[in-house]
DNA sequence: ACAGGCTATTTAACGACGGTAAGGTAGGTG
DNA sequence: CACCTACCTTACCGTCGTTAAATAGCCTGT
């Protein structure tokens, strides 16, 4: 994955360590016309965070290991951004930016679903994604997909508060699966999620509906299609106006 | 609010260093029967924190502050809990403990919606809550009210694939449009609300749809309206089976 | 009355974090 | 050559969550 090149060493510190005993020359870089390092930006921070927060979920994203990746001290960082929630504001959007917006057919309820379910799928391929709603998702990824939703359900004839209503519940719909899944996957390593399961069934005097739908139990029904399914039920109503 | 109670100060740091120069008489308590300190205990602390995270948020509950609001060190917390992840756990489940469950009725679409409001007027009513859900939500007062929920469904008539697709879409509707309505009160001062506004409205050609149907455009409609719409569409199609 | 043990709390401290201030260094420009 | 600006580093601050050890209060058996 990463390569050694000459005159690069992976961390800094140690390139300036090194005072006394030099290098061999031929893995010394030419002098004068040596690559230099590759200037920080903005896009190369957001990249690394979000490889760093797929690896180690949202408690693990700290400026100093996000900085070590870049191969750059923690304070380097702040040059180019203002604060830690500026790195997560724009990694959420960033996320957004992997979702296809399909092009505009005349099936607008197949538009949407694609849409939909590209959606839920980033948040689930980065888990981390749904804890992070909790901050104002203003990015213009973010816009943009909420703009050919809506837009959609004009071209099937919303309007008004209809419109705005169904905008929403589709919106909100997507959210609160994307993240509820998410927390489950995440948080619940099969010796918890059994455990949630066997704690229902043990109070089932309490839990009586619950333990009898197989609430909370994996192997009863699939995410995607109760996910598709929910989808479609929205979008029927959406349709009969 | 806080009353002065003899031979308690607020800070038992203060009662300590007092050394030498000893309070007035009348201002000492009896010295073998005085009213000590009422005992520190989980309920106590979640209480608490829950006040803590009304004043402050999410990101102002600190152990250290919280304890001193509970007028003890911040270590002594951790022989009740075991982390501060622990406290947030159950201050989230504590505050749906405030929902009242409903009674029964002959009415079980109106059960879920009363159900329905309560859930959402809890989070908003304590909005650092929306940011916390993306922890595992299986305390006991979350379960007994997804019970009820779905329990209303049975009675609706609802079983089977149809029953698992309801009960998560209600839910995750639920918790979408609360994350989504808490954040943008908590985060939007009126100059940022008029901000996000201004921006679509700038970039109009972008988001001709958001624009013209006044997305974030806080004056268009109601949130209470808009929820209750969606509410309405999701039980008609949960009715007609 | 008193020793001893359990419970609840304090004192002290560690390591890591987000962030700031000041200084340095390379590259372009006069 | 000097100088400016953009970019990065070194050094450091205050706060956080958490642990370990010492300590105070209370109950119990004698």
């Amino acid at each position: 994955m990463t390569t050694v090149e000459p005159g690069m060493s992976t961390s800094p510190s140690m390139a300036r360590q090194d005072n006394g005993t030099a290098p061999p020359v031929w893995l010394r870089a030419a002098p004068s016309r040596a690559r230099r390092k590759p200037p920080l930006s903005i896009e190369r921070i957001v990249d690394a965070a979000v490889i760093v927060l797929d690896e180690l979920g949202a408690e693990g994203l700290t400026m100093r290991c996000l900085a070590q990746r870049l191969d750059v001290t923690a304070t380097a960082l702040y040059w180019h951004v203002r604060t830690k929630d500026d790195v997560l504001d724009l990694a959420v959007d960033r996320i957004f930016g992997d979702v296809p917006v399909p092009d505009a057919s005349d099936n607008w309820p197949e538009d949407i679903r694609v849409l939909a379910r590209a959606w839920r799928g980033a948040m689930l391929d980065h888990p981390w994604a749904p804890g992070l709603v909790g901050r104002p998702m203003l990015g213009p990824n973010v816009l943009a997909r909420t703009e050919f939703l809506q837009s959609a359900l004009v071209r099937g004839g919303c309007s008004g508060l209809h419109l705005a209503v169904t905008t929403r519940l589709l919106a909100n719909y997507v959210i609160g699966a994307s993240l509820t899944e998410a927390t489950w996957r995440r948080t619940a390593e099969p010796e918890t999620r059994a455990a949630a399961r066997a704690h229902i069934v043990a109070h089932a005097d309490a839990y009586p509906t619950l333990d009898a739908s197989g609430h909370l139990d994996d192997t009863q029904w699939d995410d995607d299609l109760l996910f598709e399914e929910g989808l479609n039920g929205i979008l029927r109503t959406a349709a009969r106006r």
